[in-house]
DNA sequence: GCGGAATAGTTGAACATTCATTTAAGTTAG
DNA sequence: CTAACTTAAATGAATGTTCAACTATTCCGC
Protein backbone atom coordinates (compact mmCIF):
# COMPACT_ATOMS: atom_id res chain seq x y z
CA UNK A 1 0.00 0.00 0.00
CA UNK A 2 2.01 3.19 -0.94
CA UNK A 3 -0.32 4.97 -2.45
CA UNK A 4 -1.42 8.64 -1.48
CA UNK A 5 -4.78 8.45 -0.83
CA UNK A 6 -5.49 12.10 -2.77
CA UNK A 7 -4.60 15.19 -1.04
CA UNK A 8 -3.96 13.30 2.51
CA UNK A 9 -0.22 14.23 1.27
CA UNK A 10 1.06 17.52 2.06
CA UNK A 11 2.17 17.72 -1.35
CA UNK A 12 -0.28 19.11 -3.46
CA UNK A 13 -1.02 21.52 -0.66
CA UNK A 14 1.32 24.53 -1.00
CA UNK A 15 1.00 26.07 -4.05
CA UNK A 16 3.64 29.62 -3.97
CA UNK A 17 0.39 31.07 -5.24
CA UNK A 18 -2.52 29.78 -2.78
CA UNK A 19 -0.88 28.51 0.31
CA UNK A 20 -3.45 25.98 1.68
CA UNK A 21 -5.36 26.73 5.24
CA UNK A 22 -5.81 23.32 5.27
CA UNK A 23 -4.22 21.46 8.14
CA UNK A 24 -2.81 18.46 5.82
CA UNK A 25 -1.54 15.59 7.49
CA UNK A 26 1.83 14.57 8.12
CA UNK A 27 3.52 11.82 6.57
CA UNK A 28 2.66 9.93 9.81
CA UNK A 29 -0.41 10.44 10.19
CA UNK A 30 -1.02 9.25 6.62
CA UNK A 31 0.59 6.25 7.49
CA UNK A 32 -1.88 5.74 10.08
CA UNK A 33 -4.63 6.82 8.83
CA UNK A 34 -4.17 4.01 5.81
CA UNK A 35 -3.63 1.69 8.32
CA UNK A 36 -6.36 2.36 10.80
CA UNK A 37 -8.91 2.45 7.30
CA UNK A 38 -7.46 -1.06 6.75
CA UNK A 39 -8.12 -2.48 10.06
CA UNK A 40 -11.38 -0.87 10.18
CA UNK A 41 -12.42 -2.30 6.91
CA UNK A 42 -11.27 -5.67 7.89
CA UNK A 43 -12.72 -5.80 11.57
CA UNK A 44 -16.23 -4.70 9.80
CA UNK A 45 -16.30 -6.69 6.95
CA UNK A 46 -15.47 -10.17 8.87
CA UNK A 47 -18.04 -9.99 11.34
CA UNK A 48 -20.58 -8.52 9.14
CA UNK A 49 -20.00 -11.63 7.24
CA UNK A 50 -20.04 -14.16 9.81
CA UNK A 51 -23.31 -12.93 11.85
CA UNK A 52 -24.69 -12.93 8.40
CA UNK A 53 -23.94 -16.37 7.73
CA UNK A 54 -24.41 -17.78 11.48
CA UNK A 55 -27.42 -15.66 12.33
CA UNK A 56 -28.81 -14.40 8.91
CA UNK A 57 -28.92 -10.78 10.55
CA UNK A 58 -26.25 -7.49 9.57
CA UNK A 59 -24.45 -6.23 13.11
CA UNK A 60 -26.59 -3.75 13.79
CA UNK A 61 -29.68 -5.93 14.33
CA UNK A 62 -27.75 -8.22 16.72
CA UNK A 63 -27.17 -5.40 18.56
CA UNK A 64 -30.23 -4.79 18.95
CA UNK A 65 -31.47 -7.76 19.75
CA UNK A 66 -28.51 -7.94 22.31
CA UNK A 67 -29.79 -4.86 24.25
CA UNK A 68 -32.71 -6.04 24.00
CA UNK A 69 -32.14 -9.53 25.79
CA UNK A 70 -30.35 -8.04 28.88
CA UNK A 71 -33.39 -5.24 29.76
CA UNK A 72 -35.89 -6.70 32.38
CA UNK A 73 -38.29 -8.73 30.83
CA UNK A 74 -36.29 -8.56 27.66
CA UNK A 75 -38.69 -5.27 26.85
CA UNK A 76 -37.74 -1.90 26.19
CA UNK A 77 -39.09 1.42 24.35
CA UNK A 78 -38.42 1.94 20.73
CA UNK A 79 -36.83 4.74 21.52
CA UNK A 80 -34.55 3.96 24.65
CA UNK A 81 -33.70 0.94 22.55
CA UNK A 82 -32.38 3.00 19.62
CA UNK A 83 -30.08 5.22 22.06
CA UNK A 84 -28.74 2.14 23.53
CA UNK A 85 -28.05 0.36 20.20
CA UNK A 86 -27.12 3.64 18.67
CA UNK A 87 -29.72 3.20 15.78
CA UNK A 88 -31.40 6.21 14.28
CA UNK A 89 -35.00 5.81 15.59
CA UNK A 90 -36.04 5.21 11.48
CA UNK A 91 -33.46 2.53 11.33
CA UNK A 92 -34.77 0.90 14.50
CA UNK A 93 -37.85 0.85 13.30
CA UNK A 94 -37.32 -0.30 9.85
CA UNK A 95 -35.29 -2.98 11.33
CA UNK A 96 -38.01 -3.82 14.11
CA UNK A 97 -40.28 -4.51 10.99
CA UNK A 98 -37.34 -6.96 10.02
CA UNK A 99 -37.08 -8.50 12.98
CA UNK A 100 -40.86 -8.79 13.76
CA UNK A 101 -41.19 -10.54 10.49
CA UNK A 102 -38.80 -13.13 11.27
CA UNK A 103 -40.34 -13.95 14.67
CA UNK A 104 -37.40 -12.63 16.57
CA UNK A 105 -39.04 -9.44 18.09
CA UNK A 106 -42.82 -8.28 19.10
CA UNK A 107 -44.14 -4.94 19.16
CA UNK A 108 -47.00 -3.87 21.85
CA UNK A 109 -48.21 -0.43 22.45
CA UNK A 110 -47.23 0.87 25.77
CA UNK A 111 -50.13 1.72 27.92
CA UNK A 112 -48.70 4.62 29.90
CA UNK A 113 -47.72 6.51 26.91
CA UNK A 114 -50.04 5.87 23.83
CA UNK A 115 -47.58 7.58 21.03
CA UNK A 116 -45.19 4.53 22.33
CA UNK A 117 -44.26 1.25 21.47
CA UNK A 118 -42.54 -1.60 23.25
CA UNK A 119 -39.66 -3.91 21.70
CA UNK A 120 -40.09 -7.66 23.20
CA UNK A 121 -37.79 -10.45 22.46
CA UNK A 122 -38.93 -13.80 21.50
CA UNK A 123 -38.00 -16.93 22.70
CA UNK A 124 -37.01 -17.33 19.11
CA UNK A 125 -35.02 -14.50 19.05
CA UNK A 126 -33.27 -15.23 22.56
CA UNK A 127 -32.56 -18.95 20.54
CA UNK A 128 -31.39 -17.26 17.59
CA UNK A 129 -29.23 -14.87 19.60
CA UNK A 130 -27.79 -17.67 21.66
CA UNK A 131 -26.49 -19.49 19.27
CA UNK A 132 -24.62 -16.90 17.14
CA UNK A 133 -23.11 -15.10 20.40
CA UNK A 134 -20.57 -17.82 20.62
CA UNK A 135 -19.32 -17.57 16.63
CA UNK A 136 -19.76 -14.06 17.15
CA UNK A 137 -17.70 -13.62 19.86
CA UNK A 138 -15.09 -15.85 18.64
CA UNK A 139 -14.65 -13.58 15.07
CA UNK A 140 -14.19 -10.68 17.63
CA UNK A 141 -11.19 -12.49 19.44
CA UNK A 142 -9.62 -13.82 16.19
CA UNK A 143 -10.03 -10.20 14.34
CA UNK A 144 -9.07 -7.93 16.57
CA UNK A 145 -7.39 -9.27 19.94
CA UNK A 146 -5.61 -12.37 18.83
CA UNK A 147 -3.77 -9.95 17.13
CA UNK A 148 -2.59 -7.69 19.96
CA UNK A 149 -0.95 -8.12 23.36
CA UNK A 150 -2.31 -6.67 26.37
CA UNK A 151 -0.88 -3.29 26.33
CA UNK A 152 -2.18 -2.75 22.69
CA UNK A 153 -5.56 -4.25 23.78
CA UNK A 154 -5.05 -0.97 27.11
CA UNK A 155 -4.09 1.64 24.18
CA UNK A 156 -6.49 0.68 21.96
CA UNK A 157 -8.98 1.45 24.90
CA UNK A 158 -7.57 4.96 25.42
CA UNK A 159 -7.54 5.51 21.82
CA UNK A 160 -11.23 4.90 21.30
CA UNK A 161 -11.81 6.63 24.48
CA UNK A 162 -10.04 9.97 23.57
CA UNK A 163 -11.86 9.78 20.25
CA UNK A 164 -15.04 9.68 21.60
CA UNK A 165 -14.77 11.95 24.42
CA UNK A 166 -13.25 14.56 22.10
CA UNK A 167 -16.02 13.81 19.75
CA UNK A 168 -18.34 14.79 22.52
CA UNK A 169 -16.79 17.65 23.51
CA UNK A 170 -15.06 19.47 20.56
CA UNK B 1 -22.48 2.87 28.73
CA UNK B 2 -22.34 -0.36 31.11
CA UNK B 3 -24.18 -2.03 28.94
CA UNK B 4 -23.30 -5.36 28.15
CA UNK B 5 -23.28 -6.74 24.71
CA UNK B 6 -24.70 -10.29 24.87
CA UNK B 7 -22.30 -12.78 26.16
CA UNK B 8 -19.50 -10.34 25.45
CA UNK B 9 -19.11 -10.78 28.91
CA UNK B 10 -18.56 -14.23 31.06
CA UNK B 11 -21.04 -13.91 33.27
CA UNK B 12 -23.75 -16.36 30.82
CA UNK B 13 -21.00 -18.62 29.39
CA UNK B 14 -20.15 -21.04 32.29
CA UNK B 15 -23.48 -22.69 33.61
CA UNK B 16 -22.15 -26.42 35.78
CA UNK B 17 -23.97 -28.81 33.02
CA UNK B 18 -22.22 -27.01 30.02
CA UNK B 19 -19.48 -25.79 29.60
CA UNK B 20 -18.42 -23.91 27.15
CA UNK B 21 -15.57 -23.71 24.38
CA UNK B 22 -15.74 -20.25 23.60
CA UNK B 23 -13.07 -18.62 24.21
CA UNK B 24 -15.44 -15.40 26.02
CA UNK B 25 -13.81 -11.93 26.33
CA UNK B 26 -12.67 -10.37 29.29
CA UNK B 27 -13.88 -8.06 31.08
CA UNK B 28 -10.52 -5.91 29.74
CA UNK B 29 -11.30 -6.83 26.32
CA UNK B 30 -14.92 -6.16 26.56
CA UNK B 31 -14.34 -2.63 27.44
CA UNK B 32 -12.08 -2.45 24.90
CA UNK B 33 -14.51 -3.40 22.44
CA UNK B 34 -17.17 -1.47 23.12
CA UNK B 35 -15.08 1.61 22.91
CA UNK B 36 -13.91 1.01 19.72
CA UNK B 37 -17.31 0.48 18.35
CA UNK B 38 -18.06 3.55 19.86
CA UNK B 39 -15.28 5.16 18.16
CA UNK B 40 -15.01 3.31 14.87
CA UNK B 41 -18.92 4.21 14.49
CA UNK B 42 -17.96 7.89 15.27
CA UNK B 43 -15.56 8.23 12.89
CA UNK B 44 -17.25 6.41 10.11
CA UNK B 45 -20.73 8.56 10.43
CA UNK B 46 -18.85 12.07 10.54
CA UNK B 47 -16.56 11.09 7.47
CA UNK B 48 -19.55 9.44 5.53
CA UNK B 49 -21.92 12.55 6.60
CA UNK B 50 -19.16 15.13 5.46
CA UNK B 51 -18.44 13.86 2.51
CA UNK B 52 -22.05 12.94 1.13
CA UNK B 53 -22.43 17.29 2.03
CA UNK B 54 -19.23 18.46 0.94
CA UNK B 55 -19.35 16.27 -2.38
CA UNK B 56 -22.55 14.49 -2.95
CA UNK B 57 -20.78 10.58 -2.03
CA UNK B 58 -20.08 7.88 0.05
CA UNK B 59 -16.25 7.35 1.19
CA UNK B 60 -16.56 4.45 -0.70
CA UNK B 61 -16.62 6.83 -3.92
CA UNK B 62 -14.21 9.37 -2.99
CA UNK B 63 -11.97 6.90 -2.64
CA UNK B 64 -12.38 5.22 -5.77
CA UNK B 65 -12.04 8.82 -7.55
CA UNK B 66 -8.81 9.60 -5.21
CA UNK B 67 -7.34 6.45 -6.41
CA UNK B 68 -8.20 7.42 -10.14
CA UNK B 69 -6.59 10.93 -9.63
CA UNK B 70 -3.07 9.26 -8.65
CA UNK B 71 -3.18 7.44 -11.78
CA UNK B 72 -1.33 7.89 -14.64
CA UNK B 73 -3.65 10.02 -17.02
CA UNK B 74 -6.05 9.66 -14.55
CA UNK B 75 -7.07 6.06 -15.86
CA UNK B 76 -6.96 3.00 -14.31
CA UNK B 77 -8.49 -0.52 -15.66
CA UNK B 78 -11.23 -1.49 -13.63
CA UNK B 79 -9.85 -4.59 -12.09
CA UNK B 80 -6.97 -2.68 -10.91
CA UNK B 81 -9.45 0.14 -9.67
CA UNK B 82 -11.18 -2.14 -7.59
CA UNK B 83 -8.21 -3.51 -5.80
CA UNK B 84 -7.02 -0.62 -4.99
CA UNK B 85 -9.60 1.22 -4.10
CA UNK B 86 -10.63 -1.99 -1.97
CA UNK B 87 -14.15 -2.62 -3.29
CA UNK B 88 -15.52 -5.51 -4.97
CA UNK B 89 -15.76 -5.78 -8.97
CA UNK B 90 -19.73 -5.68 -8.47
CA UNK B 91 -19.70 -2.97 -6.47
CA UNK B 92 -17.07 -0.78 -8.40
CA UNK B 93 -19.12 -1.33 -11.42
CA UNK B 94 -22.19 0.11 -9.66
CA UNK B 95 -20.21 3.32 -8.21
CA UNK B 96 -18.79 3.72 -11.83
CA UNK B 97 -22.39 3.59 -13.37
CA UNK B 98 -23.00 6.62 -10.54
CA UNK B 99 -19.96 8.55 -10.97
CA UNK B 100 -20.58 8.00 -15.22
CA UNK B 101 -24.26 9.81 -14.56
CA UNK B 102 -22.41 12.30 -12.33
CA UNK B 103 -19.82 13.64 -15.05
CA UNK B 104 -16.95 12.52 -12.66
CA UNK B 105 -15.83 9.36 -14.75
CA UNK B 106 -15.94 8.06 -18.13
CA UNK B 107 -15.68 4.83 -19.28
CA UNK B 108 -13.71 3.42 -22.33
CA UNK B 109 -13.13 0.31 -24.28
CA UNK B 110 -9.48 -1.29 -23.37
CA UNK B 111 -7.92 -1.55 -26.70
CA UNK B 112 -5.36 -4.17 -25.37
CA UNK B 113 -7.96 -6.49 -23.71
CA UNK B 114 -11.76 -6.55 -25.21
CA UNK B 115 -13.28 -7.56 -22.09
CA UNK B 116 -11.75 -4.50 -20.23
CA UNK B 117 -12.72 -1.37 -19.50
CA UNK B 118 -10.69 1.73 -18.65
CA UNK B 119 -12.07 3.91 -16.07
CA UNK B 120 -10.92 7.52 -16.44
CA UNK B 121 -11.58 11.13 -14.11
CA UNK B 122 -13.14 13.78 -15.75
CA UNK B 123 -12.03 17.01 -15.37
CA UNK B 124 -15.20 17.91 -13.32
CA UNK B 125 -14.28 14.80 -11.12
CA UNK B 126 -11.00 15.99 -10.69
CA UNK B 127 -12.87 19.15 -9.74
CA UNK B 128 -15.01 17.77 -7.19
CA UNK B 129 -12.01 15.93 -5.18
CA UNK B 130 -10.49 19.04 -5.46
CA UNK B 131 -12.89 20.61 -3.37
CA UNK B 132 -13.96 17.76 -1.47
CA UNK B 133 -10.60 17.38 0.23
CA UNK B 134 -9.70 20.11 2.39
CA UNK B 135 -12.60 19.51 4.22
CA UNK B 136 -12.46 15.83 4.02
CA UNK B 137 -8.93 15.69 6.22
CA UNK B 138 -9.92 18.02 8.21
CA UNK B 139 -12.45 16.22 9.38
CA UNK B 140 -10.39 13.30 9.36
CA UNK B 141 -8.13 15.49 11.46
CA UNK B 142 -10.94 16.79 13.51
CA UNK B 143 -12.07 13.36 14.00
CA UNK B 144 -8.88 11.34 14.98
CA UNK B 145 -5.59 13.12 14.96
CA UNK B 146 -6.67 16.05 17.64
CA UNK B 147 -7.95 13.37 20.01
CA UNK B 148 -4.49 11.32 19.77
CA UNK B 149 -0.80 12.74 21.21
CA UNK B 150 1.73 11.53 18.95
CA UNK B 151 2.17 8.54 20.81
CA UNK B 152 -1.12 7.10 20.30
CA UNK B 153 -0.70 7.59 16.60
CA UNK B 154 1.98 5.84 16.61
CA UNK B 155 0.42 3.05 18.97
CA UNK B 156 -2.61 3.46 16.74
CA UNK B 157 -0.67 2.49 13.40
CA UNK B 158 1.06 -0.57 15.00
CA UNK B 159 -2.21 -1.99 16.13
CA UNK B 160 -4.07 -1.38 12.99
CA UNK B 161 -1.33 -2.49 11.30
CA UNK B 162 -0.83 -5.82 13.69
CA UNK B 163 -4.62 -6.81 13.08
CA UNK B 164 -4.32 -6.20 9.35
CA UNK B 165 -1.30 -8.32 8.76
CA UNK B 166 -2.86 -11.09 11.68
CA UNK B 167 -5.90 -11.39 9.45
CA UNK B 168 -3.51 -12.06 5.88
CA UNK B 169 -1.55 -14.12 7.72
CA UNK B 170 -4.17 -16.63 10.18
C1' DG C 1 -7.34 -24.09 -34.05
C1' DC C 2 -10.70 -25.88 -30.94
C1' DG C 3 -13.07 -26.77 -26.53
C1' DG C 4 -13.09 -25.92 -21.74
C1' DA C 5 -11.54 -23.10 -17.99
C1' DA C 6 -10.44 -18.68 -16.28
C1' DT C 7 -10.95 -13.56 -16.36
C1' DA C 8 -13.26 -8.77 -17.03
C1' DG C 9 -17.01 -6.70 -16.30
C1' DT C 10 -22.21 -5.93 -15.95
C1' DT C 11 -26.73 -6.74 -14.22
C1' DG C 12 -30.74 -7.38 -11.20
C1' DA C 13 -32.76 -8.76 -6.97
C1' DA C 14 -32.72 -8.41 -2.09
C1' DC C 15 -31.71 -5.94 1.55
C1' DA C 16 -29.86 -1.92 4.54
C1' DT C 17 -29.55 2.99 5.55
C1' DT C 18 -30.66 7.80 5.30
C1' DC C 19 -33.58 11.63 4.91
C1' DA C 20 -37.74 14.03 4.76
C1' DT C 21 -42.44 13.63 5.60
C1' DT C 22 -46.46 12.17 8.10
C1' DT C 23 -49.54 10.63 11.88
C1' DA C 24 -50.67 10.39 16.45
C1' DA C 25 -50.33 11.60 21.12
C1' DG C 26 -48.60 14.31 24.84
C1' DT C 27 -47.31 19.07 26.82
C1' DT C 28 -47.68 23.76 27.83
C1' DA C 29 -48.62 28.87 27.60
C1' DG C 30 -52.15 32.06 27.91
C1' DC D 1 -59.80 24.78 27.03
C1' DT D 2 -57.24 25.39 22.96
C1' DA D 3 -53.61 26.49 19.78
C1' DA D 4 -48.79 25.73 19.18
C1' DC D 5 -45.07 22.96 20.03
C1' DT D 6 -42.72 18.68 20.98
C1' DT D 7 -42.06 13.75 21.07
C1' DA D 8 -42.83 8.71 19.46
C1' DA D 9 -42.81 6.11 15.81
C1' DA D 10 -43.85 4.71 10.99
C1' DT D 11 -43.35 5.29 6.13
C1' DG D 12 -41.60 5.87 1.43
C1' DA D 13 -38.26 7.36 -1.78
C1' DA D 14 -33.46 7.51 -2.94
C1' DT D 15 -29.28 5.52 -2.58
C1' DG D 16 -25.69 2.07 -1.46
C1' DT D 17 -24.06 -2.84 -0.86
C1' DT D 18 -23.99 -7.77 -1.53
C1' DC D 19 -24.69 -11.94 -3.91
C1' DA D 20 -25.57 -14.76 -7.59
C1' DA D 21 -26.18 -15.12 -12.29
C1' DC D 22 -24.83 -13.83 -16.92
C1' DT D 23 -22.07 -12.18 -21.22
C1' DA D 24 -18.02 -11.55 -23.61
C1' DT D 25 -13.30 -12.35 -24.25
C1' DT D 26 -8.92 -14.50 -23.47
C1' DC D 27 -5.96 -18.25 -22.19
C1' DC D 28 -4.32 -22.89 -22.30
C1' DG D 29 -3.60 -27.61 -23.47
C1' DC D 30 -3.69 -30.77 -26.84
Amino acid sequence: MNVQLFRYSRHMSSTRTAPSRTRWLSTDEQATWRSFLAMQKRIRETLERQLQQDAGMPMTYYVILAMLSEAPERTMRMTELAAIAGTSQSQLSHAATRLEDAGWIERRRCLDDKRGYLAVLTDAGFEVLSKAAPSHVETVRSVLFDALDPDQVAQLKDIADAVTSHAATG
